[in-house]
DNA sequence: TATGAATGCTCATACGTATGAACGTGCAGC
DNA sequence: GCTGCACGTTCATACGTATGAGCATTCATA
């Protein structure tokens, strides 16, 4: 019941485990048709499966790719972070015949994951490895780095000495653009509304807003900018008495407390403000915002093919790729009615 | 940057690459502490990591499980399917210390996945593999299972000729015990409302059913049971006019249908007819009816179990497993009221 | 002192594959 | 008829690990 060898395939089709592992391996060169075809017909006879251990020993190839995420996968997988990463990481490597490991096994009884653990890295069974995850350690990541390990983040994460090659939302041009449609429709005066969040991924949305606000020659004294962060009674009354036509809300949540604090105030929107958010689904429960939606899918996929790029041709330099927002138009965007 | 190996290790440690082998393997017998405290001294020194391929090709053993399903994971996670399943299966390999291997690079331009294509099975790269999907190819289990080769399959698959190891909710106790409850509370005339589907999970709803109607000395005069499928309009009118107090669904589809075309006829549930389902998540939009819920979960880390008992010891029998299923108690079964 | 056993370590090998080098054959060119 | 060459195949080896067998050394026992 042992499963068949190269070697047995050769004794059956009288050739040599060397012949044999030309043919299996594709090799087209000098190989004439009948000698294959006899290869091929033993190869079938005996079930002949190659060995992804031997194979891997002497090529230090799996076509396996590694998922690592630093907490368990699927439970969060409903709300959302994961879930559409995972969908494009698994058709695109479904797509051009890899496997994926998912890496469950480092989980440590505070229920966080480790990469190293007591010295030792699983990740290496697989040729490369996505990692993703909010929690992301930035310490593993900067050993992983130094160790030469093959790897691809999904999200920023900057680790001086290291240049962590990441998959990350164009969140710097969304923001722009975000606002460049709003100067179209004729908003001259903006606030933007912060959420305090301290991250990467937020310094670019400011980045981009920031830009776009200057090189259009917009107006804007948003307190969050300043350093304040968030949606306070004060910002509010400043909103409701001032200028702006119009608020670009960091996420969501900030959005929702915008929409009953202005509707405290007897202003709706869009009638009275315009509000586009910079992060969201395109399908909220609820509203319809105008917004920016992350490419989660096909993020997933871009970090498979840069993974693999990688993997396949290990000269190739490891590079950050930026992966351009969809904006979703909603029902939150209007154009400017001036205040009286 | 190539990755240290034991025998750089050993070198480092002024010893032979066995002796390293067996202290990072954990052999206890014969290595004195000190030497031992030298030689982790090293590997921690190097970083060494065991070399995964080339481990398992001298062992057979990876601590790596595999899961395939015929169709793509995560599409479907959604909709509920292998989502649960999933759960379970990742919550409990890690709690054991193995990885997983998602198998997708099957699949075929049609959209189906096989293990087999070209004569090449890659799940033999994994300890052993999980196998889930309402797709399941028999022809395909059967070979694998001829080829001796250790899986488990998450429900119910019979093959002529293979004795498949599955993984099943008890449908046969669960329907039995619903029929129970519904005795219980005084119904004495039951109709049992038939999907059509003729799949062994069905006909196992099927059998625990009739074989309580038996026991309790019930009345049962429901068309489904005798090969006409379904919910038809005389089907419904019998229902109406007849001693009927309850009626045991297939599913929640059906039973929702049910409910209108009890509307229509100026009946309720529960208080003309109390219905339960043989299937449900206990949390469904809408109605909050009474049913059974399958726990797949659970079932999912009982296939884990199941197959690491038989990767970590390959004389252990495979068996097939029965898994008690959850009544959920809802809002559509009340005490049966005669009807004038 | 000689004998045996226990201890601590090394030697040698096998796992299944891929591949550069080498080998033989047949055939064209001079 | 010898040289060179293309073709088809085999030889030999390396990948990193685990482990049975073997070799010293020490120590207790007779």
């Amino acid at each position: 019941m042992k499963a068949p060898r190269q070697s047995d395939v050769a004794r059956l089709a009288g050739v040599s485990q060397s012949a044999v592992s030309r043919v299996v391996s594709g090799e087209v060169d000098r190989i004439p048709v009948e000698t294959r075809d006899r290869i091929l017909a033993a190869v079938k006879e005996l079930g002949y499966v190659p060995n992804a251990a031997a194979r891997n020993l002497r090529n230090k190839r799996n076509r396996l790719l590694g998922v690592h995420t630093f907490e368990a996968v699927f439970p969060h997988a409903r709300e959302d972070f994961y879930f559409e990463f995972l969908l494009g990481i698994e058709e695109r490597a479904e797509e051009i015949g890899y496997d994926l490991v998912l890496f469950t096994s480092t989980g440590t009884s505070d229920g966080r994951r480790r990469i190293y653990r007591d010295g030792t890295n699983r990740l290496n069974l697989a040729d490369g490895t996505v990692l993703l995850g909010a929690a992301t350690d930035r310490e593993e990541l900067a050993r992983l780095w130094h160790d030469g390990y093959l790897f691809v983040h999904i999200g920023r994460r900057e680790v001086p000495g290291a240049e962590i090659p990441c998959i990350v939302p164009d969140y710097v041009t969304a923001a722009d653009r975000i606002v460049a449609s709003l100067a179209e429709r004729g908003h001259r005066h903006l606030a933007y509304l912060h959420s305090g969040i301290d991250q990467e991924a937020y310094a670019d949305r400011r980045t981009g807003y920031r830009a776009a606000v200057e090189r259009l020659g917009l107006h804007d004294r948003s307190p969050g900018l300043r350093g304040e962060p968030g949606l306070t009674e004060e910002w509010l009354d400043e909103l409701a008495s001032g200028p702006e036509t119009a608020v670009v809300a960091e996420n969501i949540g900030l959005a929702e407390h915008l929409r009953s604090g202005l509707a405290a105030r007897g202003l709706s929107i869009p009638e009275d403000v315009s509000v586009a958010v910079l992060e969201g689904s395109g399908d909220e429960p609820g509203h319809r915002w105008d917004c920016l939606v992350i490419p989660r899918k096909e993020i997933g996929r871009i970090a498979i093919d840069a993974l693999v790029a990688r993997v396949e041709n290990p000269d190739e330099e490891p590079v950050s790729q930026l992966v351009a927002c969809d904006l979703v138009a909603g029902e939150t965007v209007a154009d400017p009615r001036p205040k009286e």
